[in-house]
DNA sequence: CGCACTTTTGACTGTGTTCAAGTCCTGTGG
DNA sequence: CCACAGGACTTGAACACAGTCAAAAGTGCG
């Protein structure tokens, strides 16, 4: 069942190690970590909410949202994982607390099973800080999304949504000024808060604008000072930038 | 500087061991913190945006609001701390990233030094877990509050936000159903995402559906049940209820 | 008593929603 | 290669909810 691994878990390495310090056995250890492949297809729930589950999921390919369901049944997206994304960490903690993954494009999947996470973490206290550093950036993210809802106009959320979904696929260095983005205009509606006609609207004011077109799912970027400037974006909170923010190893310094 | 513990933390191990489990020597531990008592005045900051701070904040009188800012100026909260809440736990991993701490009323703030923390939890692997754990409740609380600003009506986002603060209030076992609550309607405003103004009407069109009312800073539930029905309001997320969640120590198992 | 802040109310404006229809893509099967 | 079907996207018109501006009344503190 548990495929032996062969380095899939590699680029969640690679993020952990942009926030904090770890040594090569720990490397290793986290690369060795079992985990089960599996493939879902677009708007097929990855975790339903609610749910107990046994396992962390490891963006592999695809787009996964987290999703929130109010009573009528309106749906918030509290974040959206890309590519090399561990999606639900948090669950490792608190198995039940994180609300519902979905996929929003086929997506693969890798499973790591809590009960291997937790006995690394025990082993070694340098992965468990690290793993709830990696949350905590979660939670800036998450704060950074209310900050744009509540106080941001359409335009605006919109753009800085984009902002830093070019900023996150670009990795460490660099915002992508160009690249693919398979969401809909309604997943764009979800995340944002707004009306899928108002996404509409506002992606067209964009293009009015000059800023940013996005086209048969091709996000454009013509102006990132502006596009970022009006939606008030700044890409500290994601904590890709390793020389402000050392990497740290402070539970066993 | 550090006064000796007088049991000022014991609500902070109290708020804990809701959710952890942890031993006997470690809730010593954890109540031998040493800590710096001291005071806030309204409106004035207990730690700066962006400030690395080099301790954790618990408020042990008042209300402590974690405030976002966009350019223009425009406040969000992302958090309101009643007595007796660890304000920024998550600055432990992430000195930087917890955005600035604001008295909302005057408050008592006991500070405890990060590096008495990580030490602790360095030592006690289940007092990290605990941690980690506290941690993720604030995220799934941050979740539901975007679910609440992103797709809420006016009335619901207030009614959410009360029932929550009732619930926190009256802490383990029910929500209270009268209480006082020194916010000013632009705090509540701040909280919501919403202006000063509409805060008032929708409070009035609150106490028009006879659900409940706010006066001199006193709030008063006439119907929970509805309450809670209208605004969507589950406590779930707030782990409060021990009996669903049992008690966990994962990592040492 | 007076000042500053908070709450309340009114009239107006504007952003975003709703409902509905039509068009454009894209994948499928003949 | 084309016809078709189902999403996804686009647009319009009417409407509603929430924001803005402004002023008055209430509250609390020195």
């Amino acid at each position: 069942m548990l495929t032996p691994s062969e380095n899939g878990l590699k680029p969640f390495v690679d993020r952990l190690i942009l926030r904090s310090a770890l040594t090569e056995p720990e490397r290793e250890a986290l690369c060795a970590l079992p985990y089960q492949a599996m493939c879902v297809a677009a708007r097929h729930p990855v975790t339903r909410p609610g749910e107990i589950s046994h396992h962390a999921s490891f963006v592999a390919a695809g787009l996964v949202g987290r999703v929130g369901q109010t009573a009528s049944g309106q749906r918030q997206l509290t974040a959206i994982h890309l590519g090399g994304d561990m999606a639900d960490l948090l669950s490792v903690v608190r198995p039940g607390g994180v609300g519902a993954l979905l996929a929003l494009t086929e997506a693969t999947i890798f499973r790591v099973p809590h009960r291997a996470l937790r006995r690394i973490a025990a082993e070694y206290p340098a992965i468990a800080e690290a793993f709830w550093r990696h949350c905590a950036v979660d939670t800036a993210t998450l704060m950074q999304w209310l900050l744009n809802i509540g106080r941001g106009d359409a335009v605006g959320r919109l753009a800085h949504l984009i902002c830093e979904l070019a900023t996150r696929v670009g990795g460490e260095r660099e915002q992508r000024l160009q690249f693919h983005l398979p969401l809909t205009q309604e997943h764009l509606a979800d995340a944002t808060g707004m009306t899928p006609v108002h996404v509409n609207r506002s992606l067209r004011r964009l293009r009015e604008l000059k800023l940013m077109t996005i086209h048969r799912h091709y996000v454009d970027i013509h102006d990132w000072e502006a596009l970022a400037s009006r939606s008030g974006f700044d890409a500290d909170y994601l904590a890709f930038d390793t020389d402000e923010e050392p990497k740290v190893r402070l539970l066993t310094a």
